[in-house]
DNA sequence: TAGATTGTTAATCGATTAACAATC
DNA sequence: TAGATTGTTAATCGATTAACAATC
């Protein structure tokens, strides 16, 4: 009746989070490389800018296929190609926004989500003075059009920039409608079907880590 | 003459960097948690809203010394209080943004900070027009004034919000100003001096990872 | 007391690293 | 060819989990 919950280990070709994590380092690595005019790069460039070893950028582009030559390395221009098609950035991504406050006007205006494949191309929100009006060149919608913005722009993937108060009604509502994958920037804990793609972007949390790395760091002896 | 370089798993007292950010997320629950009412909580209970194990939220605060009761579990605020402790997040720390762009500007007006010791007290920036103003009640100066803000305001802890070109550069002079610890909002990776603790947030990566968790979920079945 | 839940140890699991044959 | 660097296997390392005595 109940199939049984699948664990990530259940399956063997599961792909550890960590490495995902660090293919997007890779691509962000070789578009630098690319923009300074190398042709070609290794696991051992790569790994050192990075500050990971060699053989683990191997490893980590081995889980996916073989995409360099011994003796040579890896073509720039070839492996951003790869990394692309795995993270499946290779084509455009429609992003919806949820929430048109300070935060969400600035990512509505971050000109860094466009080449990497994503766009913003539609934005909700509650307040009506704000609904109607255009941010960046987006239309802000009421919330209550949401089922009908995510099916007319084919949108799979939302960002959420709500006050914490409202943001699991908010997340709920985008599941309802459709939404596959959310980034979330409220600083809670959200409780979603298993099926949904979910990363949340806590601020405070990351001045928290630096503040801890800060206070505990042993001075150079 | 030249120390040799301590690797983490050198000290036997380092805690794993996902034991510190596992440290922010019960923090953020156990806030929830007091704000619903509840004096008390346990390991079941914390781990179960953040989907972790039981097990490993004990083991994570048991790093750092006993602070629940067999039979009981913890108070809510006493590990609250005893979390703040261990961040140093029961202090205020000044911040100091570098960058009043789209970004910086939705940082300074971020609600979010100062309910956890974080006050964004400072903000430099480059562009002649800019400089002077005042942005959600901070005065932005010239970057030229760094080392003299740093030192004014004791400052220890920067956000960085500049554009991916000039970004290196900054980090550089933060550092030379006397920064300890650094979040970067640029998509570059920064090369620094070991001893400055660094983290990354690159908005696309975040979108990059929830589009590839989205493209690869296996449907239901 | 009986029930609940901790802190901690030992066992398991998974991820990283080292090493090297294959090969450009 | 000689040198460089890959992909991959086996060894190491570290983190998570399970289990349970201690104890509120």
């Amino acid at each position: 009746m109940c199939a049984a919950k699948r664990k990530p280990s259940d399956d063997p070709l599961a792909v550890p989070a960590a490495v995902i994590g660090r293919l997007s380092l890779y691509l962000r690595e070789l578009s630098h490389f690319v923009r300074a005019g190398n042709l070609t790069t290794n696991s051992d460039e790569l790994s050192t800018r990075l500050g990971l070893s060699a053989a683990q950028v191997r490893k980590d582009l081995a889980y996916f296929g073989q995409f360099g030559r011994p003796g040579i390395g890896y073509r720039c221009e070839e492996l951003i190609g790869a990394i692309r098609s795995i993270l499946g950035t290779d084509r455009r991504w429609p992003v919806l926004l949820a929430g048109v406050g300070n935060l969400g006007r600035a990512l509505l205006g971050y000109r860094g989500f466009v080449p990497q494949g994503f766009e913003i191309v539609a934005a909700v929100d509650v307040i009506s003075e704000k609904v109607g009006t255009e941010v960046e060149g987006v239309r802000v919608e009421h919330l209550d059009g949401l089922a009908e913005i995510v099916r007319r722009e084919g949108i799979a993937v939302a960002i959420l920039a709500v006050p914490a108060g409202s943001a699991q009604a908010v997340a709920d509502r985008l599941v309802a409608a459709g939404v596959r994958g959310i980034v979330n920037f409220a600083p809670v804990t959200l409780s979603l079907p298993e099926e949904t793609s979910l990363l949340g972007v806590d601020l405070a949390i990351q001045l928290e880590q630096v503040a801890f790395s800060v206070a505990n760091r042993q001075l150079p002896r």
